[in-house]
RNA sequence: GGGCGUGUAGCUCAGUUGGUCUAGAGCACCUGCCUUACAAGCAGGGGGUCAGGGGUUCGACUCCCUUCACGCCCACCA
């Protein structure tokens, strides 16, 4: 029975059918039981809300190569998938859909929109999670975590309640982000600034019943209703004297104190700065250093509050222009002049956040990061690249206060129980137990705090809640806390390292007494050919699965890691109408590439069967003496590949790797070795030795398919399958790693085959200068004193023959050149090539007088680096006997051609 | 303002602790090929003062200093 091998390979067909076989048959659960290693992975959760970019493409693609190579060596692996509840994008999404029915999740009521977004979850949530699947990535799903699943959520009060009791969960009232558009606040994190160009108005500040003013900066205006001081420099030579005066605020007429302070800057403006407490940072603190009041004159939504007077309800940037109008009509303002200054936007929303004072929950952080400080210095946790322990070192001994409350409903509600009248409160896992730990009678009513935690604040816990840590407080460890932490590998971008990564190391640390894992990977970011990131928002993103669609997943995976150096970003040409990456051919060729060298061999193996249905595992291995030069050359550079590849993952050199692999499979086994095959194959027509052949080249080519796996691991599948190359096909998926033997390493064979790669290609060349037809067989004289080239070459004389298109070939010291030959020196072994009447005399001779002159031009570099006596005594032995071997042999060359030259009619 | 990274062929990038690197690959380009799987292929070719300047060294793409260009991150002055 012979097998099927389709002419193409289609990837759509074939990628269904065998992830639908992988989960079936649950080859990628986890089990704690197998093997004594382990090795395990986090999966950075996408967003519920979330949709496929490339970003996910290359940072999974690289995960499963992680993953399934490890598998493949037979460790206990498990990557552990989930889900983020994404707070704010969710709560704005399901908000979004009610808007349409006209309603406000007020309408709705806290229970019940939280209710609707659970129902928005279940039915469009998670398409992400689909969409990894169509990436062919081997994670146990049966593990997946939703941030808001109870496992988590246990998890999540507990550590509230540890950090609250300890001190450090604390209550504050500060300026935080505001965000308008979500009403809720920000981590400092969540911001990002952008330079904007507005305007800078002068305003005046008239002294108390005096015509003299102080001239003020702002462009601010719509936060005047809220100054309480106008501070100088206590420096300031012009001012000194102004210090403890009275100024009256324009348009109000409020009488406010001059005062001093440090953070007005004499270089900057005026000198003067009007302080609002309420709506600026730096305000806010010098209000404390004076005690000065507080007047908050904005609403959460962004709105001028009645402070505002008749501006009152305005939006603020409206208000802004309106106040500025007015003031310009009262002539209080000096001037206006254009300024470019840096303003503070919502990641999220995009909308300018507003500074604001108001209640939250921190988070100190000085304590936490300090270990987890430690852990990446002490070399627990290695960066990769390491460059980026600069970063992160650099935010951990400058950080700040973690703003950890929400003011929205879709998330973890804070386990904070208040008194009715507020003055007391305590975090608890309810209220009958807040009571008891404020010691107040049974049936005292509390209120639950109304805000909810931060997103990050569930996913810097991702190490712990994946592994279902203190899920019912049963227990502080679980069998895979137990087997799998520290995890061994995160894959992230490194536009997450302060939100997430360093977050899971302060927190893993501090709970479990391990560090979350033991590698970090930064991927690189990916960049149209513009150079600009691909973003929904620029629309310069195709989707993946268009392009998956396309060229297939294996294509588009293996292009991915191809065009991926670590830590540097990824710049691929985009074309988003046609919705194609062209990229990717090169993954397509690829596997094109290795779909026909497969389909060849089972072509050549059907051949040799002949009429008989064979069974390759029966078949006798070829005996080392009937192995060929060639065919010990491929097992030599297969194992040593082997070794290289292993070394290359090793040191997450992942673009490396491909290009390893590529190298291998293309030039050696396909261009080289398959070809060799056919050779050997039509000279000896002995059907056993057909045979064993045939199964040396196809056992080859198996572990070629069990080395791509891990990148490409469909169309390695299929193929393997249809080889049946295990016989009864007893194993459902490639399982193992292909592991080097040292001694198929011969590097004897890999000189001299490398030398016969030389000599072919001289021999192309010669006959590719002269315009021979390619079909034209011509005879070849190889000449050379060195007995074993002779005998390697002799052995391998039909291959060559092969290679070189010749019909007629000597091999020995005492070739010589044929009448009118075409000549050449190869390392100085002599090669001609009698063209017979092609030859072009004139074009001939200025091949070798250029081929002097190159020899010349090393002979002259290499004998004056000799003749430095510094260059003799200081570089090594090695080095400079090297150098000899070299100007000798070249001399010897150049001698050959010279004589060559001398010959030539 | 502080930090990090990058500048090598038209484009995208390799180049390991300085010494076969008077520098490689893929794409693009040019020439010739339907050669026993693969034209999504095969063979051959052109193209680079390794961003500029200076230094260390017998020797620098590689180390140091400096200038320029680009990118990113952090902080943020009203």
């Amino acid at each position: 029975m012979k097998r099927e091998f389709p002419k193409s390979f289609q990837p759509h067909e074939c990628e269904a059918k065998w992830y639908e076989l992988w989960q079936e048959n649950k080859i990628y659960a986890t089990d704690t039981t197998k093997g004594t290693e382990h090795y395990s992975i986090l999966m950075p959760p996408p967003n519920v809300t979330g949709i496929l970019h490339f970003g996910h493409v290359l940072n999974q693609t690289l995960q499963d190569i992680y993953i399934r190579r490890n598998r493949m060596q037979g460790k206990s692996v498990c990557w552990f998938p989930g889900m983020d509840h994404a707070g704010i994008a969710t709560q704005s999404k399901v908000e979004a859909a009610l808007k349409e029915e006209g309603l406000t999740r007020y309408d709705l009521g806290r229970e019940k929109f939280v209710e609707r977004v659970w129902e928005w979850k279940e039915k469009y949530g998670g398409i992400i999670l689909k969409q990894l699947m169509k990436l062919g990535i081997s994670c146990d799903w049966d593990k997946t975590l939703f941030t808001m699943d109870e496992s988590a959520s246990a998890a999540i009060q507990e550590v509230f309640i540890d950090l609250f009791d300890e001190g450090l969960i604390y209550r504050g009232k500060r300026i935080i982000n505001w965000s308008p558009l979500s009403q809720t606040a920000l981590s400092d994190e969540e911001v990002e600034f952008r330079e904007v160009a507005e305007e800078l108005y002068t305003l005046r500040y008239y002294f108390e019943n005096s015509d003299e003013y102080l001239m003020v900066s702002t462009v601010r205006t719509e936060t005047i209703f809220g100054d309480v001081a106008v501070a100088v420099n206590p420096n300031d030579e012009r001012f000194k004297d102004k210090i403890g005066m009275k100024v009256v605020v324009p348009i109000i007429g409020r009488v406010i104190p001059v005062i001093a302070d440090e953070h007005a800057d004499p270089e900057f403006g005026t000198g003067c700065v009007k302080i609002t407490p309420a709506h600026d940072p730096n305000d806010f603190l010098v209000g404390q250093r004076h005690n000065l009041e507080i007047i908050n004159t904005i609403n959460p939504d962004a709105t001028l509050n009645s402070f505002a007077g008749e501006f009152a309800g305005m939006e603020r940037y409206a208000a802004r222009k309106a106040i500025t109008a007015r003031l310009r009509e009262l002539d209080l303002l000096e001037k206006a002049e254009s300024y470019t200054h840096n303003v503070g936007f919502s990641q999220r929303g995009g909308e300018p956040v507003e500074p604001y004072l108001s209640s939250q929950w921190f988070v100190e952080m000085k304590p936490l990061a300090e270990n987890a400080l430690k852990v990446v210095k002490e070399g627990q946790v290695h960066f990769h690249p390491a460059h980026w322990v600069k970063t992160y070192e650099h935010w951990m001994t400058n950080i700040r206060d973690w703003c950890i409350s929400r003011q929205l409903w879709w998330g973890h509600r804070i386990p904070v129980y208040y008194t009715e009248d507020g003055a007391q409160f305590t975090a608890a896992r309810n209220e009958e137990e807040a009571r008891i730990k404020m010691n107040l009678p049974v049936g005292t009513k509390l209120n639950q705090d109304p805000d909810v935690l931060d997103t990050w604040f569930s996913s810097w816990l991702w190490p712990l809640t994946t592994m279902r840590w203190k899920f019912d407080g049963v227990t502080e460890n679980t069998p895979d806390t137990e087997t799998y932490l520290p995890t061994d590998l995160l894959v992230t971008a490194p536009d997450i390292i302060f939100f997430w990564v360093a977050r899971m190391i302060m927190a893993t640390t501090k709970f479990s007494n391990h560090v979350p894992f033991k590698d970090v990977y930064f991927t690189s970011t990916i960049r149209d050919g513009q150079g600009r990131k691909l973003s929904k928002s620029l629309g310069n993103s195709p989707d993946p699965l268009n392009i998956i669609e396309k060229y297939g997943t294996d294509a588009t995976r293996f292009t991915m890691i191809f065009l991926a150096p670590l830590g540097q970003d990824i710049k691929m040409d985009v074309d988003v109408i046609n919705q194609d990456v062209p990229a990717v051919e090169i993954g397509r060729n690829f596997a094109n590439k290795v779909w026909n060298s497969g389909r060849f061999l089972l072509m050549k193996f059907d051949e040799a069967c002949g009429e008989n249905d064979i069974d390759l595992n029966k078949i006798a291995d070829l005996t080392d003496s009937e192995l060929s030069a060639s065919d010990k050359w491929i097992r030599s550079k297969y194992n040593n590949t082997i070794v290289v590849l292993n070394k290359l993952l090793d040191e997450f050199k992942v673009t490396e790797y491909s290009k390893t692999l590529y190298d291998f499979i293309w030039s050696d086994f396909c261009a080289w070795y398959v070809e060799i095959v056919k050779v050997q194959f039509a000279q000896n027509e002995s059907p056993a030795y057909r045979l064993s052949l045939m199964k040396f080249a196809i056992d080859l080519y198996e572990g070629i398919l069990l080395l791509l796996h891990p990148v490409m691991p469909f169309i390695t599948e299929e193929i393997w399958h249809i080889l049946c190359v295990k016989g009864d096909n007893e194993s459902i998926s490639l399982e193992k790693s292909p592991v080097a033997n040292p001694a198929y390493i011969d590097e004897a064979i890999l000189t001299n085959f490398e030398l016969l790669q030389l000599i072919v290609e001289e021999v192309r060349r010669l006959r590719a200068s002269m315009n021979i037809q390619p079909s034209k067989k011509l005879p070849v004289a190889i000449s050379t004193q060195d007995e074993s080239i002779i005998a390697f070459l002799i052995e391998q004389e039909n291959s060559l023959a092969y290679f070189m298109k010749s019909d007629n070939i000597e091999i020995s010291n005492t070739a010589t050149k044929p009448e009118g030959a075409l000549a050449s020196v190869v390392r100085e072994i002599q090669v001609f090539l009698d063209a017979g009447d092609a030859i072009d005399i004139p074009a001939e001779r200025a091949r070798m007088v250029k081929e002097i002159a190159r020899l010349e031009g090393n002979i002259t570099g290499c004998e004056r680096k000799l003749s430095n006596e510094k260059f003799v005594q200081n570089a090594s032995q090695e080095i400079v006997q090297n150098e000899r071997e070299k100007l000798e042999s070249m001399r010897n060359s150049i001698a050959q051609v010279r004589e060559n030259l001398a010959n030539l009619k």
